[in-house]
DNA sequence: CAACTAACGGAACGGGAGTCCCGTTATGGA
DNA sequence: TCCATAACGGGACTCCCGTTCCGTTAGTTG
């Protein structure tokens, strides 16, 4: 029971040189046991081993395996796809869920997505960095659907966000709950469905 | 390195009696850890000694906690809610998305189905039951899609099982990757969205 | 370029998850 | 009803996950 008031975290006194190899390092090892074999086998002792890092160090600084996705997804978020403009919304979701489709349907993304979900549903911080992170991504591409409103596409009321997120989710609902082939046809018909309950006006606000 | 051939799973010689007892108690035990405390604490010994069972057999039984989360949903997969007709397409796709709503917003239900999605994640043999699971749920709910083709609702090629899919995925979507509440207005939402691309031939077969 | 110390790494340790052994219970069939 | 044995249960045992200790390495600051 430490009486001490909050230490700092290992890491963020020097974050340079060392730390941040090692962080690079152990991540990397990370993504490859999640790909391999899943979050259910993710032992740490394994990574450090694969990361040539010392077992101490790994349990010291992320202390488990849902703390380690957690860094894992933090990591991931850094490097955003810039969004594209085609001009219509339907051009706009398309683009944006075959983003989605490929990303999924990558063998390695793949899994580190489904890893990282996984820890979602078991780890509160897990969930709160999962939740950032498509936060973030779904702000990313509000824009377009605002400009469609704005062209006359879409309702005023349209909510840009409810929008986005139907986009994605039959991606995601076919992933985790069938044995379907994530392909293109899929992401084009979820942009396609978005785009026309969009001008129906299906996700207006006030409604 | 057994050399022998294929040995008779325990429980399937002698199914009754004190084999199910054993089993009710060990799942109903299983449901209480995960909705407390969530699959990444799922501790077979745990769940032997409030099963008030020898911690053997659960290990003998089960193996492991994906095992005894994949029989959990086999058991959850037996009771069947019957499915309402309406008359209309959208009365349909909205009683449908509103009995997932509750079931996902009531906080056991809602933490066993995270579980058993966790668990799909990590061991192929939950995702084949989680799999087996929803293609009952989506071919039970078919025939409404069916019904609105004939009345002229959707177009004769519209896919039934995908428009059933689109009708749920916005709400798992919305349970996991975001803090949102999962209240009715999202289940409508999700319903009316469904309805309105469906009606304009966004879930076509040929399309 | 020193000095200070944050962060790492090896090694030894403790505890609990999972296994094994074998005696006990009670089910399904004759 | 009785028998053969499937299935359970307790307890001892093993192994490895996670922790602790402490010496070593290398950022950071002046």
């Amino acid at each position: 029971m430490e009486s001490e008031g909050h230490e700092t975290e290992p890491g963020t006194t020097r974050p340079g040189g060392r730390t941040a190899r090692v962080r690079a390092a152990v991540l990397e090892a990370a993504g490859d046991v999640l790909a391999e074999h899943g979050f259910a086998h993710l032992d740490l002792a394994d990574v450090a081993r694969r990361a040539g890092v010392g077992k101490t160090t790994v349990y010291r600084r992320w202390g488990t395996a849902t703390g380690l996705v957690t860094d894992l997804l933090l990591d991931m978020a850094q490097q955003s796809v810039p969004r594209t403009e085609t001009g219509s919304l339907l051009g706009d979701l398309t683009a944006n869920a075959r983003l989605v489709q490929r990303t999924l349907a990558d063998p390695r993304q793949g899994a580190l997505f489904k890893a990282v979900i996984a820890a979602a549903t078991c780890d509160p911080k897990a969930a709160e960095a999962l939740h950032g992170f498509y936060a973030v991504r779904v702000k990313e591409w509000a824009p377009c659907v605002r400009q469609a409103a704005a062209r006359g596409e879409v309702p005023e009321d349209t909510d840009p966000y409810e929008v986005i997120r139907a986009a994605s989710a039959p991606l995601y609902y076919r992933l985790l709950t069938t044995d379907l082939p994530l392909d293109e046809a899929a992401a084009d018909r979820a942009a396609t469905a978005t785009a026309a309950a969009a001008r129906a006006g299906a996700f207006g606000r006030g409604a």
